[in-house]
DNA sequence: AGGAATATATCCTTGGAGGATATATGTCAA
DNA sequence: TTGACATATATCCTCCAAGGATATATTCCT
């Protein structure tokens, strides 16, 4: 038996179990493309893309909007208007545009990928 | 500008740079499917497969091979016939067909997503 | 009053990824 | 013959993204 903790079948990415591809910041991005948005409701409006299951990890999400405001990809606005718990709007920028279409370049290739590899498992 | 060392842009999956993806597991069990091998052939067959760039790491393809070992999803036997250096030949096992099937269901699925993503951006 | 929902933020641990490295041997050219 | 290179396997150690846990504050509803 394998001495590792997580070993094979049950780690890095495991079809059923595990933690697959999240695609965690192009979803950010893709989402602040359509319209401004904030963190909590990010949480809720992300998993809709397909890539996760559950709401995301709020602890995920305002990691990532401060480090790609870091970047200059996202900027942010404090919204005290409706006076109920503040919000942090996030909205993409130029930069921000940029980098999301590197990513859909890359997950084009990336299903390009995939198919084959299925092409290639059903034909084996 | 953010803290983190590998923020936002640059990390964690950057389309241009940093590390996507790899699919090893799978790669490794498809090729196993195919013909028996070993580690040393192994990590030139793997990058056919689009999901690495280079030959593949050595360390993960043995590190890999012995904790599908442990799990039993592959079987191994040392070849010592033509007297060159000795391999370590695996094969896949019935347990190895059966996660690699589900592995197919699972990027299937993932290819769904990232195509559905990327019409998205282009309606958008 | 108190619980649920809204909203943001930080900290800490875990574990996969993989680069570096050690070892051993057979081939081939200089 | 000797040294470089290719074949072949294996282990160790470090780094960092992931994300669970947790803290805080406010407003709505019962």
């Amino acid at each position: 038996m394998s001495k590792r903790k997580n070993s094979g079948a049950e780690s890095g990415g495991r079809p059923g179990a595990g933690k697959p591809e999240r695609y965690m910041q192009p979803s950010i991005l893709m989402a602040l493309r359509r319209k401004p948005s904030y963190g909590y409701e990010l949480i809720q409006e992300i998993p809709r893309f397909g890539f996760l299951e559950g709401p995301a990890p709020p602890g995920m999400i305002y990691r990532h909007l401060r480090d790609l405001e870091g970047d200059g990809l996202v900027v942010s606005e404090w919204e005290a208007e409706g006076s109920w718990p503040a919000k942090r709007v996030y909205r993409l920028t130029g930069d921000g545009e940029a980098v999301l279409a590197l990513w859909v370049d890359y997950m084009l290739r990336q299903a390009g990928h995939l198919t084959a590899f299925v092409d290639l498992y059903r034909r084996g």
